[in-house]
DNA sequence: TCTGGGGTCCTAGGACCC
DNA sequence: TCTGGGGTCCTAGGACCC
């Protein structure tokens, strides 16, 4: 088999880039990107973490995930900014255009991160000035920067994006893995996470070269499955195809942090009702049904509890799920404060390939949610409520992104 | 000191059956 | 006192990603 041509191309602190790409074109005269400045969350809201940062930020030691008031502690003239995530789906949307212009394998990985494969698009030029004419027509036409990493897979290549930023292109084939990617610390390799550093250390395994070099048997016996892919990636082994198909989803969940704890379950359950009208409206968006209902809540102490119920048949009604969460709350509750709560649905399938005699005979009510969807996808999500949900409606926020 | 929200995948243990 | 073993399915929790 001829070998891939891959490309992976990272936004630079993309939520951050795009904000001041953004508030440019708008007319502000700062460009964030030259302070020291974040996008976060909303403290009043209890969701105030550093979600980007520009890098005067990060020569403070700010870094991604920490509570912003810690940031501010670490410079007091920071500069910070909410996230707009109407705004980044612009952004994204724009960078995807442009990739267009290359190949139709495209894989979105993320809203900031898409693989290419340019195997077979590349028309006798080189992957690597390919790579340097994305990196600088972003650039020239978008106003923001990224990083290209180029290789024969998608490992290689996401690794090698995230070699020095910004604005940069490396390559990371697998002649250069022992050169370039053996020396780095093993929490650099894709997959690593802070649980399996410190096991892994145990082990005497500091470097990705430590890693690769191991006995694949070993770390199989240590890791189980995950241990397969970690050995292999520490080589650079990876066969996975860049997935240009646009997938369904196999979970959709709704969970929000609430402002302030909450003890009473008829306030707990007003969220939960709210949760679930935002889930199975979104679940209704893709034609899917459900089978299961998840409910989670975290309480003062961040521990998670999470309990699962079957539907009684497989549904995307409204009614349903609530009916189910509700039973879930009664079930787990046992009355601590609470922080967050969560509903989110399993087991999906499409509703067209679903056995009639699976399906529940409520038309009356299907008709309902599909007037109020209707509603929702014309004038925005927020417009319709239920009366005296006012309140909760405020916490949690309706996606107003319409759906096809 | 205060700690988001959206996902996917894996695993351990219990229930149940033969 | 000793109390199978294997398979499947389900659930809760946890790891990881951006």
């Amino acid at each position: 088999m001829e070998e891939r041509q891959i490309l992976h191309v990272d936004v630079n602190n993309a939520f951050l880039s795009w904000t001041a790409v953004h508030m440019l074109k708008n007319g502000h005269s700062i460009d964030i990107r030259t302070i020291p400045s974040i996008i976060g969350g909303d403290e009043e809201r209890r969701s105030g973490i550093v979600l980007a940062k520009s890098p005067i930020a990060k020569k403070f030691g700010i870094v991604t995930g920490e509570p912003i008031y810690f940031a501010r502690k670490k410079c007091n003239r920071l500069e910070t900014y909410p996230a707009n995530f109407e705004v980044f789906k612009f952004y994204s949307d724009k960078l995807y255009d442009l990739f267009l212009e290359y190949t139709d394998q495209i894989e979105r990985f993320s809203i900031d991160e898409c693989f290419l494969d340019m195997t077979k698009f590349l028309n006798g030029r080189k992957l690597i000035d390919v790579a340097y004419e994305i990196n600088e027509r972003v650039y020239k036409e978008l106003g923001f920067t990224v990083n290209v990493g180029v290789s024969s897979n998608k490992l290689l290549a996401k690794m090698a994006s995230d070699f020095e930023k910004p604005n940069k292109v490396h390559t990371l084939y697998e002649y250069e893995i022992e050169d370039k990617m053996w020396h780095l610390p093993v929490s650099e390799l894709f997959m690593i996470g802070k649980k399996t550093v410190p096991k892994l250390f145990n082990l005497g395994i500091k470097t990705i070269g430590d890693l690769a070099r191991q006995d694949k048997e070993f770390i199989v016996r240590k890791f189980g499955k995950m241990g397969v892919m970690m050995h292999d990636y520490a080589n650079g082994i990876d066969l996975s195809p860049v997935n240009n198909i646009i997938e369904k989803p196999k979970s959709i969940g709704n969970s929000v942090t609430l402002p302030k704890d909450l003890k009473d379950e008829e306030e707990i359950y007003k969220i939960v009702l709210a949760l679930c009208e935002q889930v199975s409206y979104r679940l209704r968006c893709h034609d899917l049904v459900a089978s299961t209902v998840n409910l989670q809540l975290r309480n003062k102490d961040f521990k998670d509890i999470s309990h699962q119920k079957p539907l009684s048949y497989l549904t995307s009604s409204t009614k349903e799920i609530a009916k189910t969460s509700k039973e879930l709350l009664k079930e787990m509750y046992k009355g601590e404060p609470i922080r967050l709560v969560g509903v989110r649905v399993d087991n999906l399938q499409e509703k067209d390939e679903v056995q009639m005699s699976f399906f529940e005979n409520d038309t009356k009510q299907e008709k309902l949610d599909s007037v109020l969807d209707g509603l929702k996808k014309k004038y925005g999500y927020s417009s319709v409520t239920r009366a005296g949900e006012l309140d909760v409606k405020e916490i949690v926020k309706g996606k107003e992104k319409k759906m096809k």
